[in-house]
DNA sequence: CTGCGTAAACCGACCAGCAGGTCGGTTTTG
DNA sequence: CAAAACCGACCTGCTGGTCGGTTTACGCAG
């Protein structure tokens, strides 16, 4: 549960997560050989296991990875807007435009998982609630700058969440 | 191409069908076991294989099976409205009913395939043709008998692809 | 009705090969 | 020299598919 820490070298690690996301995107979880993440990387399987204990391990770290760029993109559009409200909007139209945009990449935090077990499930809910906490912020901010009445802030989320979908 | 008759009895074919359809839905294609749908069907593997060649003809059997149950749901629906206009939208409103309420059938024909090969993109396509097919035929009854305009029929045909992948 | 022969239907042990994971050993780092 | 990083041949479990054999269904002659 608990985010695992970044041990051994960051720079070979951050390689791997690299390549793994293009072979993931490109192939789905499913068809993406290890072993080509491997060779993308120029490194042995032994060499990816020694940073990764599991195929799977690894598709999540690529998750992360990806919530990662997202949120902060997010978090950057917000605070170049001037009004909390405009923040919130941002942060929006900044990650669903950077997800229309790169289908593949959405595909991976969205579909790809539902070939794997409930274990993806989780992960995926996990991320989904790191996009709400930050939509959510801003939108607390909004409302107490008595920009938004209480009852939007409910019906933003489900505007969200149907955004994600039709993506 | 085309579509192939019925040999054999078709009793179990039926029931196998049945089987696999469930299996498909509970655990994706992937995670999908031949010997699982057998287990079901207290039919054997070879039995199984004696009535479909292979577990991808199997899965498009089950897609083809859920189609034709969608398309006469939808044909039925729209019997029972008076006008054509009303039994397009009977129409729709049936099929899209049917599929958000049972979102894992919906899935079977909507994702699942995404990690098969382009193989299942044009079975998926065909699919999606017979439903636009008796979406478009009333739609066309309705133009005739002067309740639509022409433009709308166009129009209709994207909110109707867009609600199909809302669910 | 009985027996019989043929073909369809079915069985289940077995095969093949693929891909995730391992592990003893080698190189690199400090 | 020790520990981390890395290598890659090998192992193993899993699963779709096969195949020779067995059972069932059925038409037909006696």
């Amino acid at each position: 549960m608990g985010t695992s820490y970044t041990k051994h070298t960051t720079q070979t690690r951050e390689r791997i997560l690299e390549a793994a996301e293009s072979v993931f995107a490109d192939n789905g979880y499913h068809e993406a050989l290890v072993d080509e993440i491997g060779q993308r990387t120029s490194i042995s399987k032994g060499g990816l296991y020694f940073h990764f204990p599991s195929k799977e391990d690894l598709f999540f770290a690529v998750m992360d990875r990806l919530a990662d760029k997202l949120v902060s993109r997010a978090e950057k559009a917000a605070l170049e807007a001037e009004s909390p409200l405009r923040a919130a909007e941002a942060a929006i139209d900044q990650v669903l435009s950077t997800l229309s945009g790169q289908k593949r990449l959405a595909k991976l935090l969205t579909i790809q998982g539902y070939t794997m077990g409930n274990a993806f499930e989780s992960k995926r809910a996990e991320v989904f609630d790191r996009f709400a906490c930050v939509i959510g912020k801003h939108l607390r901010a909004a409302k107490e700058a008595g920009q938004i009445r209480e009852e939007n802030t409910d019906l933003a989320s489900l505007v969200w969440l149907g955004a994600m979908n039709e993506v």
